[in-house]
DNA sequence: TCCTAAATGTGACCTAGGTCACTGACCTAA
DNA sequence: TTAGGTCAGTGACCTAGGTCACATTTAGGA
């Protein structure tokens, strides 16, 4: 059944931890669907932002710019993952840009219903708190690592972040499919495509790691560790 | 009465607006009074985060550290400013440390009276969300400026932000009041103190600004805005 | 299967800005 | 008044890492 299954998709959404059927069924009936293709803006820096979004599949980028161009990406959106502004704020104009990364379906709510949902159901604030809470906490990392630590530093912390979030597979704990560009990881960790390639290249010399196409192999995980020091 | 003036200075916090007297009355029964020395560490990264504290008078700075000893800051807390963590949050760790700039006094409250003033009280969260996504737009830029911009833009950026602040006085339209050091500047832009001194001699031999004890005039107020593309 | 575009590796070069080492200017306490 | 501490300015030096240029590999389409 279609509609049993929207809300059982709904129910599996962080934002929604916590709500009864009837809620849920409530949050529904103002969702809407819409496609991205890869490449594709979903928001633009400065663009009044009268949207929210939440990913169902795929990978969205949060991004600023720099007037020579270059990117530093803020987070990457997976599925399940909630982009929202502060209901609250009077400008309600977006801080960052947002790109399709790989193509990516959404379910959005426009900002009035945002607002009334926001209002009318307590529950929302809370777990708006949750998700500000996360991303505050994972800015404030971000910005210790761009301005404290050497890319070096950063790109081993990055490979050993995706061996845990890897880590599922049993049988496969030291392989990593890498499903970034090394342009998305340069991007991310505020490097240069040239520099990430580069240790990259210096890590498998020292026989830490090996590089295959879209795969990274740990060789030696107690190294790459004592290197975060 | 000092009731009464207790009262009023709580329903100048930001984070109290908008509470109706009673609110106020039971905000203020949980609250404690706190001194700290200048110098003096409030938390350190790290531990656990067991209060939440607002600035009554005084700057706090909230920074981390890296390996080699370099700071950033992420954030300077004035009077009426909150620093609070998510009251949902598993961990309740704080990411980082915060220290008295200045000789400080700050309300504060226990762990246990947040959550229960946020479970008993919607407004709080209401708040909350509010803190949390100013935090985020300030956390947000701070990274574009440090992993995008160069030292002297940033060093611009921030004389014209604290012209900004400063610019309630008449007749002083260019003057800033500089309570920083050049070692706090630095740390908030993620530069050396060395840098920071040598670009404000550039500005000054540039005839942008000119620079007196504690104070930062601004002479060309145009030119210093067209330095920031 | 081949062909083109995108993704990657690497060498050469250059510069922003960090670090070190001084010097001088204040300020406060004895 | 002086001595010690903090703060600020500046020169010398060095290096992480950005940029450019090019060769090479990989991956989808047709």
């Amino acid at each position: 059944m279609p509609q049993d299954k929207f809300i059982f998709d709904l129910k599996h959404i962080p934002i929604f931890q916590g709500f009864s059927e009837s809620e849920l069924h409530s949050v529904k009936s103002c969702l809407r669907e819409k496609n991205f293709e890869k490449g594709e803006i979903l928001f633009r820096e400065g663009e009044c932002c009268n949207r929210v979004f939440i990913v169902q599949t795929g990978r969205v980028k949060i991004f600023r710019t720099s007037s020579q161009g270059r990117e530093q990406t803020l987070e990457t959106l997976g599925a399940g993952d909630t982009c929202a502004c502060n209901p609250g704020s009077s400008t309600w104009s977006c801080s960052a840009t947002a790109e399709a990364v790989t193509p990516v379906r959404v379910w959005f709510l426009s900002r009035d219903d945002y607002i009334r949902m926001v209002n009318s159901n307590s529950k929302v604030s809370h777990s708006l708190n949750v998700l500000f809470a996360k991303r505050l906490q994972s800015f404030s990392s971000l910005i210790e690592e761009v301005s404290l630590k050497d890319v070096k530093k950063r790109l081993v912390k990055f490979i050993l972040d995706m061996l845990d979030v890897n880590s599922s597979r049993r049988g496969e704990e030291n392989l990593i499919s890498l499903s970034f560009t090394r342009e998305e990881i340069a991007q991310r960790l505020g490097a240069a495509r040239e520099t990430i390639a580069r240790y990259l290249s210096e890590l498998k010399r020292d026989k830490l790691i090996d590089v295959k196409p879209k795969q990274i192999v740990i060789l030696n995980k107690k190294g790459l560790e004592s290197l975060l020091f």
